[in-house]
DNA sequence: GAGTAATAGTTGCATAGCTAATAAAAGGAG
DNA sequence: CTCCTTTTATTAGCTATGCAACTATTACTC
């Protein structure tokens, strides 16, 4: 019914390629957003929530909530920056950073499967039209 | 960051489109999924909810909840069916009816939108490559 | 330097989505 | 017929997301 619907089929399979990461990495104890998340806080320590909004696409309250879930999960500290009281920096905590190899291999592995399903070019050639699209929008 | 993640890129461009597609649906009174599931009930009217969850790719709650809220807002009625006392067919109300022309035309207008932006070739191209990846995901 | 504007982060509130559990009806086996 | 299974729908509980409003801090203006 909806076949030709461009909202339709990017929800669709959204949802659908997020049962694939909460499956891989349910095994840390993380969601899909969350693992994101904490992926993006060990690749870069130390950034302000607002940045690690914007490398996500979401909104900042969006982070704050997801960094408040690791935070319960004793995966990240805050720290109020001296040099500006306003802003804090996120950094992974020792188990946090312990979890990152299996977090990235797990990754991996989930990235190789569906590589494997798609095709490497099909893959490929799917994630450039979305990103594309995603820039055409950017406005 | 996550560049050449399928999941991250997919989405991000949902939650993108989905602020378009609010837009449109909020003189209505609608949100995206609202707008979708009652467009779904007026194209064919006295579906399960069942039919409608599979029709737009949602678990059954989901669509319990959907309806749930069309319903507060007098736009369907569930009647059970006396065949199977089971089931449940979802009917527009007059109300929904009469809302229907204009909610198509909103509709046609966001694809009109997004396709004079994207271009023709580069829409139905992104279309046919998401559609494809689902298809593929479908086991 | 006092008052105002801007900025970072958070909180409040609402919606959508899922899984698991439940209720009710129908179907099937004996 | 009675018990068990299957099916439809719903409810319960959780997470993610966004907008709007609020707090605290910094920056700017005069």
């Amino acid at each position: 019914m909806f076949d030709h619907c461009l909202y339709f089929n990017t929800a669709a399979l959204a949802r659908r390629l997020d049962r694939e990461w909460a499956l891989a990495y349910k095994p840390f104890g993380l969601t899909t957003p969350q693992g994101f998340m904490l992926r993006a806080v060990l690749a870069r320590p130390g950034r302000l929530p607002s940045e690690l909004a914007d490398d996500l696409e979401i909104a900042r309250p969006t982070a704050t909530r997801a960094l408040d879930a690791l935070q319960e999960k004793g995966l990240i500290h805050r720290q109020v920056r001296s040099a500006d009281g306003r802003q804090t920096a996120i950094a992974p905590t020792a188990s946090a950073i312990e979890m990152g190899r299996g977090l990235n291999e797990a990754s991996a592995e989930v990235s190789r499967r569906l590589k494997h399903v798609l095709g490497e070019a099909g893959f490929a050639e799917t994630v450039l039209r979305v990103r594309d699209t995603r820039s055409a929008l950017r406005a």
